[in-house]
RNA sequence: GGUUCGUUAGUCUAGUGGCCUAUGACGUCUGCCUGUCACGCAGAAGAUCACGGGUUCGACUCCCGUACGAACCGCCA
């Protein structure tokens, strides 16, 4: 028999006789007539148990969270309640059967329960059963369907790869996890299923989607967590705009059907240059205005000694103008801003007033020109204000680009429900990473250069750029791509330009080499942070708030403490030892 | 690895060196209550103030360390 949803039943039930399942969400006892609210995962019905009832002692001795089984005839209500989809009606109790006791529970299963996260994460199992939580994971589980149904009608097949893997120390770090029949080797659990799936279009598999674990060993933050879903996928004999349209396709599938929002296609396409000159970030954030502006060249002549000497360093000044601000932002929150920018690194904040004239840190020391020159290239109104920053011009472009989120949280400059997707393309196929002293592929070493900079690999890593894309929402990066290397000529040549000795290529990425000379077919795909996705639907900026079971930020379980120590016996038949 | 903030009954919280024999709310328990839905009313119980050390005549309160939690930087191909 289908259990009842509860919260399915209406006034046009009337006069049934039904069974419900649930949780006692709350008992009011009237003294002689008792409400009970009923929960279970569909919401709340509202029995009554009337007086001369023969399970009325019963009723009367339940707690909150019992389990139960009740039968009765839903009836209209006396007195309804709106706030309820069920509040027109009322279940008139004729059996109850007690399936479960419950103890205390250590916080009430409210809405807005004033437990804090990490009581709520340590039974989280109990903040499960509440709405804010439970209603995140069904919108999850949509989403899921609606991506699996979506790509199935595109005739992409979803084939699952391994999760036990070879380490491959490019990129992240890897979890690993010994062998008890393998002493002294290590499989480890997969980043991504990179390989794998360009493996599958080798196989011929043409349109592959998974929707896959993958696993970093790196610092948490607000929006990572140490394991997390990517819905992964790869195509065959497609270009870049390929890529990107099916997954506008996909997207505005998603948003269609969860959001009831119409997304406008194609989407905006900017250049990662473009996003770091203009939002210091390649996941601008654009719900709200706050480009960054160039001001260097206002400041050539400049009397202001810092700034002229960084100028002559190879040194920018950059700004941004905040509308009708500069009331707002007295002495105290403008200390807050400078802290903020110089926790980033920055050397200071420079700020500026427009009120009946310019009034701010610089001010004196700059002449007339100087001024008019700011107020029109800048478009000042009244009551403007801008924060300027001096420096190398990543660190400017970078900090800036956080103090423009920043200054838009705290003025609510970002609407409700305003979705703002953008692909950000033609990424750098390398950076240098000052700790390896080399530059390190700034995708992943499969990622094909753009056809124009492949022989700029070997000679001008600084101005290769590669077939790469991200989708961002929301200053998030909801995801990130590539056309790949098919050629096994390039992917040597990619290796090579990444300091990889042919001893090392050999050893990690051999077999991969090998399978791109048995007929590749040129290929590309996406991956989408399903987490981050399902953030961005259910409008929450925590990340444990769209998974069942998260971990805390030191990458902990507070509810089955784990990890923890194992037996001597265990880490012996895995030849292990652990040091003191 | 670093910076910042936090840890007080089951839960959340007040507390700025002696007014603390620690405040309030929710929850719990007892009694009363026939139309509640944040039910109401009356009463009660419930706290090694995270842990260890120090300063002080005296520490929940100040200092140091540890553990745990949170945000951020580094890191996250």
């Amino acid at each position: 028999m289908k259990k009842i949803m509860n919260a399915t039943l209406n006034i046009k039930d009337v006069g049934k006789v039904v069974t419900l399942y649930g949780w006692v969400a709350k008992k009011r006892n009237l003294g002689g007539l008792i409400f009970l609210d009923l929960r279970d995962r569909s919401g709340i019905i509202q029995l009554v148990v009337q007086p001369d009832c023969s399970v009325y002692s019963i009723a009367e001795s339940l707690k909150n969270e019992y389990v139960i089984e009740v039968t009765g005839k839903i009836v209209e209500r006396e007195s309804k309640n709106e706030m309820l989809s069920t509040g027109e009606i009322e279940v008139e109790v004729s059996s109850l059967n007690l399936l479960n006791e419950a103890s205390e529970l250590p916080f009430s299963i409210s809405d807005d329960t004033t437990a804090l996260e990490d009581t709520r994460l340590k039974y989280r199992y109990l903040d499960i059963r509440r709405n804010p939580i439970k209603e995140k994971l069904i919108q999850r589980h949509q989403l899921m369907m609606l991506i699996r149904k979506y790509l199935d009608s595109q005739d992409f097949i979803e084939v699952e790869t391994p999760v036990l893997c070879k380490s491959t120390p490019e990129g992240a770090r890897d979890y690993l996890v010994p062998s008890r029949v393998n002493p002294g080797k290590f499989y480890a659990l997969p980043q991504s299923p990179q390989l794998f799936k360009q493996l599958l279009m080798v196989g011929l598999m043409e349109r592959y989607f998974q929707i896959a674990k993958c696993f970093r060993d790196e610092d948490l933050r607000a929006d990572r967590q140490p394991e997390f879903t990517q819905v992964d996928l790869e195509m065959s004999f497609v270009s870049e705009e390929d890529i990107m349209s099916m997954t506008e396709g996909l997207l505005s599938y998603i948003f269609k059907n969860m959001k009831g929002i119409e997304l406008s296609l194609p989407l905006m396409k900017m250049k990662y240059d473009d996003a770091i000159a203009n939002y210091g970030s390649d996941k601008p954030d654009l719900r709200f205005d706050m480009k960054i502006e160039d001001i260097s060249a206002i400041f050539k002549n400049t009397e202001v000694s810092f700034i002229q000497d960084s100028l002559a360093h190879e040194g920018i000044i950059n700004c941004i103008v905040v509308k009708n601000a500069a009331e707002r932002y007295s002495r105290k929150e403008i200390d807050k801003c400078t802290d903020f920018v110089k926790q980033l690194g920055a050397t200071g904040l420079i700020y500026l007033k427009y009120e009946e004239e310019l009034t701010g840190s610089i001010v004196k020391n700059l002449n007339e020109e100087e001024k008019n020159s700011l107020v029109c290239t800048l478009g000042l109104e009244k009551n403007d204000l801008i924060f300027a920053v001096v420096g190398e011009y990543e660190k400017v472009k970078t900090v800036l680009g956080a103090l423009r989120c920043k200054i838009a949280r705290d003025l609510n400059l970002i609407l409700e429900n305003d979705y703002k997707l953008l692909w950000v393309v033609d990424f750098p196929t390398f950076e240098y990473s000052e700790e390896e002293g080399r530059y390190v592929a700034c995708h992943h070493p499969f990622t094909s250069p753009k056809d124009s900079d492949v022989d700029k690999l070997l000679t001008d890593k600084k101005h290769c750029y590669s077939k790469a894309y991200d989708i961002v929402i929301n200053g998030y990066e909801a995801g990130g791509g590539s056309i790949r290397i098919h050629d096994s000529k390039v992917q040597q040549k990619m290796f090579e330009a990444l300091e990889l000795t042919p001893e090392d290529i050999e050893e990690k990425f051999g077999f991969f080499v090998d399978a791109l000379k048995y007929g590749t077919p040129p290929h590309g795909g996406l991956a989408l942070g399903l987490d981050r996705l399902t953030m961005l639907l259910t409008g929450t900026e925590n990340i444990r708030d769209v998974i069942a079971f998260p971990k805390t930020a030191s990458a902990s379980d507070l509810m089955s403490e784990c990890p923890n120590v194992v037996s001597k016996k265990q880490l012996d038949e895995l030849h292990i030892q652990v040091k003191k």
